[in-house]
DNA sequence: ACATTTTTGATTTACGTACATCAAAAATTC
DNA sequence: GAATTTTTGATGTACGTAAATCAAAAATGT
């Protein structure tokens, strides 16, 4: 049987209530005495019950995640998965309130920061937008003691706790990669599509993307960035220009969200297979594309991992713990239509 | 506050001690009282506190992992993965012990199989080899309401109540369509390494590859299968005499361990840039090829997420717990240069 | 209506830890 | 060496559930 308190006690010859005095680091103990329980800690390895303490503590975390509202499947996926962490929350002993926001709106944000900020959580995850007045309001909850976590999309300068979401840059390189070598029997120009400039995880896509161009095949042409706004209509508009302007177009990097108006546009042209499309996040929409043949690959960031070790490192966070950095780094999913995961419920 | 077996007690009009017999669904209760229980539990929306429960219980899960012994990078890192779930049994009320045995002996697997069953713990995770007798040692370990669950490599036909490991026809067709797709600009043929023809998730890998080469890419010829038996100076062999004999090799899909002498070999010919090659399992020789460039895709099968999957599952069967597969399906990682996860420690 | 069986209640102890209180002992100060 | 302060011990309660015991009540059979 693992150690407890009592052993700790026994070992050491104090009492209880010494070993607990040491244990949560309350005060008046000798050093003399504290040294002979931590004797008796390490030689027994004795390691606290969490399950016990919590139980006795009644700990729990109060938790706010702030998400942007709209029709962005992956968002709504990601939305989904902060649900079932919420269905979760009994045996977590979180308590989580998502507070919506409109997209890409930094007022709004810092907003919604400020209202996360009166209900006083122990910590708040949050898609940031990448502006100076929202790392302000992030650093307000820094300062009372709040953690914060960055989810999806980063905010450097903030001061924020962490950032649960992908290397963006190595997922523009990956996706450089890919589209270089599938690419590699054919001419031909490379177009890219971005959302809007305007937001970081698509700038550092683009810097990925485009680097690993110039390095490693540096005889593609690089066609100028399409900003489609991630609204499908526009996209669709965007797109079937590009393929009318360009007819020996070899492929396409799509490096934003609304795949749709991008789909809609290769198949109605009939280029879907001539043109290597590569794209990102793995949506219903994208899913049945790529089974199709229309787009060839799809880079994918595990919205459930994310919002996972979002929750995670709130939690140790909040309790003063440290953080395995490098366990909590999310990786960078490829999809082919071979090794597609099957749909969930 | 979420409600407890008090409020359950007080809001159906009973008292703890009937609660409880509803709860752990023990004798004496008329069918009327446990409805009305039933009816607090759900009105309430009462969940059981696992943590307290276990606590009270006094609940752990003693498991066996039988593991193949030998210097196979793979599942050194595996054992690595089953070591840090140890760490981890304090708070997951775990007693795990490893088995090793000799890789790819079915006899000595019947015997360690044996050897669990005598410790009566309350599940087996076990790196299957495909093999009649094999299958026979786990219907007895289920037999006595043991948890089987077969990790990396499968054993259908076992009545193992889980496989925790990859589709491996997915993976070879994964890895046809990278190959097709990377080699699409030049001619020459295509060669398969394995390690032995005589283990299941090579059989399928090959399978998957052939499949997909063979639907998508019916202009490149296969060249009959090498088997190297996963030993370095073999490997290297057989290699270097394939590059001499095929100088217009295109490509080598390396489906089985042992990657060290098909690196050597691609090295020491010069040939590393020139043909395309992809291969298993991300180990430090495969991420330093990959690094290089001498490999250009590696297919992964994450083990961590292999043995907590197989943790959680055997948890869940040794209860009589459900399980949701598709939460625990293991995905196939696609690694290229420029995605690869920073090294642990 | 009585005996018998079944069902229910009341109460207690336990799991391992947290936390509070009060008294006792030891160390410190003057 | 007495007064003071600091340190330690003893003890109890709590968290939410499990599990056991024994008595009381209700249902059942005859």
């Amino acid at each position: 049987m693992r150690p407890t308190v009592h052993d700790i006690a026994a070992k050491a010859g104090v009492s209880l209530a010494t070993v607990d005095r040491v244990l949560n680091n309350r005060p008046g103990v000798r050093s003399i005495t504290r040294d002979k329980v931590e004797r008796a800690i390490a030689t027994l390895g004795y390691v606290r019950d969490v399950a016990a303490a919590n139980l006795a503590k009644g700990r729990n975390y109060p938790f706010v995640f702030i998400l942007p509202a709209g029709d962005n499947s992956f968002m709504r996926g990601l939305e989904g998965e902060v649900s079932d962490a919420m269905a979760r929350s009994a045996s977590e002993r979180t308590q989580i309130t998502i507070l919506p926001v409109p997209a890409f709106d930094a007022q709004a944000l810092v907003q919604a920061l400020s209202e996360a900020h009166q209900r006083r959580p122990a910590g708040v995850a949050v898609v940031a937008v990448d502006a100076p007045e929202v790392a302000e309001a992030v650093k307000q909850l820094r300062g009372d003691g709040i953690a914060v976590v960055t989810l999806v999309s980063d905010l450097p300068g903030s001061g924020r706790d962490h950032f649960a979401g992908v290397d963006n840059i190595a997922a523009g390189r990956t996706a450089g990669t890919l589209m270089g070598r599938f690419t590699g029997g054919r001419g031909g120009p490379i177009a890219v599509l971005a959302g809007s400039m305007l937001v970081r995880d698509h700038r550092d896509r683009l810097e990925g993307f485009s680097a690993v161009m110039a390095e490693e095949f540096p005889a593609r042409p690089l066609l100028p960035v399409i900003e489609g706004q991630d609204d499908p209509v526009l996209v669709e508009k965007l797109v079937h220009a590009l393929i009318e302007r360009e007819p020996d177009l070899a492929g396409i990097y799509s490096l934003g969200a609304g795949n749709r108006g991008l789909v809609a546009a290769l198949e109605k042209t009939g280029k879907s297979t001539t043109i290597c499309t590569i794209a990102h996040e793995l949506t219903p929409h994208s899913r049945a594309a790529l089974r199709s043949g229309t787009i060839d690959a799809v880079l994918n960031q595990d919205a459930g991992h994310e919002v996972r070790s979002a929750i995670r490192v709130l939690k140790a966070k909040a309790d003063g713990l440290a953080v395995i950095e490098a366990q909590e780094r999310i990786r960078i999913d490829i999809f082919l239509k071979d090794n597609l995961p099957l749909e969930q419920a």
